[in-house]
DNA sequence: TGTCAACAAACTTTCGAAAGTCAGCCCGAG
DNA sequence: CTCGGGCTGACTTTCGAAAGTTTGTTGACA
């Protein structure tokens, strides 16, 4: 080679360990062997093994001295415990997204939730999980939301912690039928753009707890989270 | 060995390469070369890498692709972006610890605080550098403070916010011989025991933001950090 | 039948060398 | 003198096998 090196196959691997893991490819407890693991992402066992250290770190994986890897079990807890951080600490990245974005913010904001609106939440053959279409675009709209905020590591926080979220999302049984959910993401984008920080915080704040209190009433009805 | 393993090398590695970095050791900028470090450290190569893409993970260590590790380095930007951070972050767990904290969690801050409130600010070989003693009962004193937030995730964000700011005051030039801390870390463990969290959150915030206004003034003047 | 130790299999962790990449240097051409 | 190509040395990344740990099983003994 002569350019400069993107990336390396660590690299690689991570991504695509932490892309099958939120795209519901890999099932939350599974244990992650490393046989399995270099046969299937075609590495080595210490390439395999610097993805999984980098996901732990992500809190997508968990691990304990040598007892190897799993993906990281949903739980209660951890879905009580996230929601709380989220309701906590997104209203606040929010609000300072809303005081320090620029115009290019909004107008992206304004794009992921014109995309957001127009894809489906179920994929054509299925309907118990959102669609990966769905979930990219949700994801996206909510990221776009806090992209505003100058202050990248408050940012990192909710990204990670949003992320994790997402997690829990493809893992509930279908929800969200009844649900405005469309709606509720409408008056999120308006009272964003309108630089209204505290309803929009508000707002933010709502959609978490709502969405997790579904989450939880779903989980207890059927029991597939 | 017959026992249960308690740890692994790359644990040992990484909790080594972390305390020296906390330690004043390794300058932040430095180059980390896998050379040096696995003779230093007395590893491999192998071990050498996972505890540093752990501290890569922590933001105590930066890398590129292709173009190694360094020990992250300190400037105007990552300060005012952690301080903000913690000024928003900090106070919301400390809330949380002093509605939820039992007397356990009392009973350690008051301990805490009592070692840090006997501990020297200065070495008896340096004036310069805060010594490693209280380096270690302060932070271990607002550890104790947050303590009593149950949500594990909560509490392991601003951890990780504190160690940073840890960090930046090891590398400060000389200051609070004129301060007040002791007063001010004296007020704080009051408010917080007689759980008045509205004031004990004004304190930390006070607390944290004029730490970082004496380190960037001390910055400006003599140009350590 | 229940308990425990030794064994076996499977996996995790560690290692050090091989392969790949970058940065700096030298040298020749323009 | 300046620019660019190729070379060298040092370092990073990758690999797969060796060493070490855990887990499950088997068989002897009470």
């Amino acid at each position: 080679m002569v350019g400069r090196m993107a990336s390396t196959r660590a690299d690689d691997v991570y991504r695509r360990l932490r892309t099958d893991i939120l795209g519901g490819r890999l099932v939350p407890g599974q244990r992650l062997k490393f046989p399995e693991l270099s046969q299937n992402y075609e590495t080595s066992v210490g390439a395999a093994r610097e993805a999984l250290t980098r996901l732990v770190a992500d809190g997508f994986v968990r691990t304990q001295a040598h007892q190897g890897f799993c993906v990281t079990p949903l739980s209660y807890e951890g879905l009580a415990e996230l929601t709380q951080a989220r309701v906590e600490i997104e209203p606040l990245v929010l609000r300072l997204s809303v005081r320090e974005g620029d115009m290019t913010w909004e107008a992206g904001a304004v794009a992921a939730h014109h995309v957001l609106e127009r894809t489906p939440f179920f994929a054509a053959d299925d309907d118990t999980h959102p669609s990966d279409a769905w979930s990219s675009a949700h994801a996206a709209f909510h990221a776009s939301l806090l992209a505003g905020c100058r202050n990248r590591r408050m940012l990192a926080i909710a990204r990670s912690l949003r992320e994790e979220a997402e997690l829990y999302l493809q893992w509930s049984v279908a929800f969200g039928r009844e649900r405005d959910v469309a709606g509720e993401h409408r008056a999120l984008l308006d009272a964003t753009i309108a630089r209204d920080a505290d309803l929009a915080a508000e707002l933010l704040r709502d959609h978490i707890a709502h969405t997790a209190q579904l989450l939880i009433r779903g989980a207890t009805d059927g029991p597939e989270a």
